[in-house]
DNA sequence: TGTACATCAGTGAACGCGCGTTCACTGATGTAC
DNA sequence: TGTACATCAGTGAACGCGCGTTCACTGATGTAC
């Protein structure tokens, strides 16, 4: 077994990892240090050699797991279109392990007591407002639309996440992708209609 | 101490309030035994004369919990917009405990593998589906619209929640609201437009 | 009305188990000479 | 190049604790006579 600095560094990144796949898919309570190392192929006696508690790691691995879904979203998008396809698509749906953090666990964030944690995850959010304000042409009300649009999206994965396995779940996304372009079609009154992006209405 | 059946009765009915409510404010996993029954003053081996199992008992809790939300959110509305001005009220974003269990469970129920406690709230989801496309006015756009709303107000109590303490939780809330009521007006135009209730652009 | 008994909701000690955490130890590696 | 030693990432037994669950028991009540 290796043990320089460079492979106890590697050894972190691999927890973080795993823990970070772990609280998405099962939630913050639901991660224990045995599994978890069992899961890197460690003992977990291990553990504390890189991480003082479960709480510290919790903090960290919710961190990892904001930057692991956004680097899974990609690069900044042109369109809020094309943004929405892709965050609103089955495949996130499918891959709540590896997809947006905000989406998996915004409802376990925010019953929790830690107030720096908490902040953590909103100041993440506020920064995603802010991109998709952006992205929509930054007029007076694209501020508003974009907050909601992200009320929506997160709603959006996390009912339709619970119609798993039904028809409704991907009707869920397509009438929530068909609503957030709507809203963000009137912030950018200027920007060719594309095909299939229709109103609600009709 | 009474034992007669209708006291046997009651008890379980204050250990599934006591329930509903614990599961609302800190999630499905947070629920022990032990707990439960100290906070409506009984041992925790009487439990087992009430229900067979934790399991059951999370199950009989989410209904009871689904249950109380929705009496709470009151009788049936007129008008989209006073069903969404309670529904995305400061009050209810802070009385999780006793607010909308979709609301407060959506992501801790779409991550269980139990099919049946899925689609058991996913049932009462496609009612208030229905119920709000109703109110909308039955067009062809308005069970869209409905599906739409409802990610959107359930997506933006879980985030109002996440920025407790900030100026930010209000303004989610509002700016929620607002895409809601200039969604559902497309979807109902004869309706008249109320004071304040302006398109999110302007 | 008074006594003897059956019922049964709730009690509380006990169970095995897995948890987070600690710590003395191991053994592969890098360094010194 | 070869030997002796220091380092330290990871090991695995052990800890106290709270969990879900079981069960023999208690004692207030309702019923029979």
């Amino acid at each position: 077994m290796g043990h320089s600095q460079a492979e106890k560094a590697e050894s972190r990144e691999r927890i973080l990892d795993a823990a970070a796949l772990k609280i998405r898919q099962c939630g913050l309570d639901s991660l224990s240090i045995a599994d978890l190392m069992k899961a890197v192929n460690l003992t977990h006696g291990g553990f504390y050699g890189h991480f003082p508690s479960r709480a510290a790691l919790i903090a960290a691995a919710l961190i990892r797991a904001m930057n692991l879904g956004e680097s899974l979203m990609g690069e900044r998008p042109d369109t809020v279109e094309s943004f929405v396809d892709r965050y609103l698509s089955e495949e996130h749906r499918d891959s709540i392990g590896t997809g947006c953090a905000v989406a998996a666990l915004a409802s376990d964030v925010g019953r929790l007591d830690d107030r720096e944690i908490r902040e953590l995850m909103a100041g993440r959010v506020e920064e995603y407002f802010e991109s998709m304000a952006r992205t929509m042409g930054d007029g007076p009300g694209a501020e508003k639309a974009a907050v909601a649009a992200w009320c929506t999206m997160v709603g959006a994965l996390a009912i339709s996440r619970m119609f798993r396995g039904s028809e409704r779940a991907d009707e869920i996304l397509a009438y929530a992708r068909q609503s957030i372009l709507d809203l963000g079609s009137r912030c950018n009154p200027h920007a060719e209609p594309s095909p299939g992006d229709n109103a609600v209405k009709q």
